[in-house]
This record gives structure tokens, C-alpha cells and sequence, in this order.
DNA sequence: TCTGGGGTCCTAGGACCC
DNA sequence: TCTGGGGTCCTAGGACCC
């Protein structure tokens, strides 16, 4: 008997995980790795858990925990964890007929085999990522994505599995009693929303989910949660993506780590963010057709908060860095407002299409001379980095004061030649 | 003092057309 | 004077995810 079946695979703590790799004092410590700005917490060690620290919790709250308790703090470094990520995708993908990369530490794989050669396959994929990249994953494999999630939750949880859980493996009735005892909220695609609107029917655990009525689900919601319940029962219904869908917007947005005050220093903060989505643009391969810009004001600070956005069509599909940074520029002129405090800004490349040939070229010369900039920018960019070159506020090489705060930074342990670690025998 | 960023998918409703 | 109904396309907003 042979099987089609979904493996869900997924890093332990993926960014301290990376961390502890590279630094193995942080072993069995609590260790926290933070957010752009060192702002607040975004991933946690076990033990970090235990102290009852939770993600989106603001660091300042939390930060007497590195006294009393020895914890450590990260800035998030994702030049490491994205090269990290692709060390273990590739190992993954040895595993599968097909592979969907679903997020920066998690992978879909397509499996088959029998119940034990399902069993020993997950067994094989959790030592075989441990032993070549260094951080823990647990497996889940399942009919379908939905229970392949619900699997990998189960394989979390319990510490006598070792990580690794195959439903074909498992007692009917074990499953069912563990279905009964987990909220429906801890499901795949059933968030907080959904889980109060379902309490008032009844539906408080995924048993109760799995056996709600589809058509009154679908009507009562949407197809999501109609596809949540069909897959509950073992139905696959969730399509895979193997190739990375062509991405439908690019969005740079930060917060500040000093409040931008002034329509000069936010006309700095577009020109550079600008520059950096037309990077992207250009990495990508693709050109935009729509620019957004937004700012905000504190949501936390007294008074009204405020969050001017406008979205304008841009004259012809463009990667030109001079273009976006002037029209932002301008469109964030016209929408600020003069004396508020903004916390955040951002711009937002959408309507994305590949190479629109002739249409992306000015019949002026000006604009033809501009394509020409862009493009030597690019090139700069590409050979020496980032923040090799830049227009105007965007290659400044003292960074502005609202820039990132990043004070618990690991090295580029992996990607950077002169921050590899060093080793002392 | 200090509170993340980047995405996807679906739905409803308006504008417009025939 | 009467004032349909179906289709498409676009956008805003909601919900969710990691």
C-alpha cells in the first residue's frame, strides 16, 4: 500500500535557532530576538516561553529578564536567518516528489509510502536537517495540509515523539481525543475572528469543527473555512504552489526609532525608501504600475493617531528609482500632516508585472536618460551592495537619525566574509 | 523613554457596459 | 412614461499567517 500524503516541516524557534548555531552559550538559556528598531519581541526561546514572554511583547517590558534570569536579546539578523532558510529548504527538498516553501522556516514536501515508511521517512528528515544546518525541526505528515499542520502542532507538543508525528501511524481514537482537547483557534486558517464567531455556534475544539455541517460553514463564513473542514476530514482541498507565485506587491515600511517630525526629514525617509523598493523591483525582475505611500502616528502616544496613505498610478510601468523617489515624495507632501509625529513610514509597490518591453521607456529624453541612471544605479547596487550608492538623501553615508536601532546584533556569520566565526581549538 | 514587517486570499460593493 | 438584469473589472477592507 502506497500513499500520497503532505509532510509540513518547520524550524523549532526558527531565529534563535540560527542564533544558538553560531553562539552556543545560548543553549538553555532564554534568549529573545527582536523586531526592526529593537522594538518589540518576535521569537522566543523555549525557556523564554516558560517565563511567560509573549511574541509581540514590547522589549522594554520584558527586558528585566536579562537580569534575573540571564536571558539574551538578538537584534534579528535576517541576512543569517534567510541564508540559513535556504540551507534548509534545499536539504528538504532531497525529501520530496514536490516541495512549496510556505514561509522563511517551514516547507510543504509531497511524501508517499506506507505507514512505517512514512514514520521513518520523518524520523530520517528531522536528523538529516539537524546534522548538515544545525537547528531542530519537527515533521508532520498528514492527507492533507490542514492536518499535516494540526500533525506538526501534535509533534510540538509532545516531547515522547521526538518531533516527529504521521498520522497513519497513529490510534483513530487517540487522535480523536486529541482533536477534542485542542482549541479550534490552534487550527491552520481559524483565527481569533473566526474563533469567537464559532464559539457562539458551539464550535469550541477542532473535533467540533470537523464535524460542523460545510454548507451551513460556508454559508455562515466563506469557502476558507468550508476548505478548513473538508481538509479536517481528510479531503485535500488546499492547492500547493511549488513555484514561488509571482509576488503581487513589494512593500517597504519601518518604523522609526526616533519620530520624523518635518516634510524634509519624511522626504529623506521616502527617497530612501523609494530607492530601496526600486532595488527590489529590479532584483525581482518585475516593474510596478501602482505606488502607495503611508505614514502613521503612534497608536500608543495620547490624541487621535492618523495614518495618511494614498495610492497613485504611475505614469508606465517603472523599476526607476528617480521616478518613484520624486512622485513619493510628492504624494507624501499632499498628505502629511504639518506638526504631527510619525512613528512609521513606507511605500508600497503594487500592480507588479515582468518586463513590459517598449512602454517602460519615455518618448522624452529625459526620461531615456533617466532609464540610463537607474540602470547604472542597479549596477552599482548589485556589484558593491546596498548602500554602495544612492540619489540624494538615499546615499547618504552617515545613516539619518530616525534609522534602526539594532544594539544586540549577531554578525553575518554565514554571508559576510570578514564576520565569519571564528573558531579556537 | 521604548510597542514589527511583509505578505496572501476572499468578499462586498461601486462603476460601467450592453 | 416606463427604469432590468447580468456581466466584468476594480478597490477597499477584513481575516489570517509567519
Amino acid at each position: 500500500m502506497s500513499n500520497e500524503r503532505i509532510a509540513l516541516i518547520d524550524v523549532n524557534n526558527f531565529y534563535v535557532s540560527c542564533e544558538r548555531v553560531f553562539d552556543p552559550k545560548l543553549v538553555g538559556r532564554p534568549v529573545v530576538v527582536l523586531s526592526n528598531n529593537d522594538g518589540c519581541v518576535v521569537a522566543r526561546s523555549q525557556e523564554a516561553k516558560d517565563l511567560g514572554i509573549t511574541t509581540g511583547a514590547p522589549f522594554f517590558q520584558v527586558k528585566q529578564f536579562m537580569r534575573s534570569h540571564g536571558m539574551v536579546a538578538r537584534s534579528s539578523n535576517y541576512e543569517l536567518y534567510g541564508d540559513m532558510s535556504a540551507r534548509v529548504m534545499e536539504v528538504l527538498s532531497r525529501f520530496g516528489t514536490w516541495q512549496e516553501v510556505y514561509s522563511i522556516d517551514e516547507s510543504f514536501l509531497g511524501v508517499q509510502g506506507t505507514p512505517d515508511q512514512l514514520g521513518e521517512l520523518a524520523t530520517r528528515i528531522r536528523a538529516t536537517v539537524g546534522r548538515s544546518v544545525g537547528v531542530p525541526v519537527c515533521v508532520g505528515v498528514a492527507p492533507t495540509k490542514t492536518l499535516a499542520k494540526f500533525a506538526n502542532h501534535v509533534a510540538k507538543h509532545n516531547a515522547h515523539l521526538n518531533g516527529v508525528c504521521s498520522m497513519d501511524s497513529m490510534d483513530p481514537d487517540l487522535i480523536e481525543r486529541i482533536q477534542s482537547r485542542v482549541p479550534v483557534t490552534d487550527l491552520w486558517g481559524v483565527g481569533g475572528k473566526t474563533g469567537t464567531k464559532l464559539a457562539g455556534m458551539g464550535i469550541s475544539t477542532i473535533a467540533d469543527l470537523k464535524c460542523a455541517d460545510v454548507t451551513e460553514i460556508r454559508k455562515k463564513f466563506s469557502v476558507v473555512l468550508q476548505r478548513t473542514v473538508l481538509e479536517l476530514n481528510g479531503t485535500p482541498c488546499i492547492a500547493h504552489h511549488e513555484e514561488r507565485a509571482d509576488k503581487q506587491q513589494i512593500m517597504y515600511s519601518r518604523s522609526f526609532s526616533s519620530p520624523v517630525t518635518t516634510l524634509d526629514a519624511m522626504q529623506e525617509v521616502m527617497s530612501i525608501y523609494a530607492q530601496r523598493g526600486a532595488s527590489r523591483l529590479m532584483g525581482d525582475g518585475l516593474w510596478a504600475t501602482l505606488l502607495t505611500v503611508t505614514a502613521g502616528t503612534s497608536r500608543f502616544a495620547s490624541g487621535e493617531a492618523s495614518f495618511p496613505s494614498v495610492t497613485l498610478k504611475l505614469p508606465r510601468p517603472t523599476q526607476d528609482p528617480i521616478l518613484l523617489t520624486r512622485l513619493a515624495s510628492a504624494a507624501m507632501r499632499d498628505i502629511m500632516r504639518p506638526g504631527a509625529s510619525y512613528v512609521r513610514g513606507g511605500v508600497v509597490l503594487s500592480g507588479l508585472q515582468p518586463d513590459p518591453g517598449q512602454e517602460a521607456f519615455g518618448i522624452f529624453e529625459d526620461e531615456v536618460s533617466e532609464k540610463h541612471v537607474g540602470d547604472v544605479l542597479g549596477a552599482v547596487k548589485a556589484k558593491f551592495g546596498d548602500k554602495a550608492i544612492g540619489l540624494g538623501s538615499g546615499g547618504l553615508a552617515v545613516e539619518p537619525k530616525w534609522s534602526m536601532k539594532r544594539e544586540y546584533s549577531s554578525p553575518k556569520f554565514t554571508t559576510e566574509w570578514a564576520e565569519l566565526p571564528v573558531v579556537r581549538a
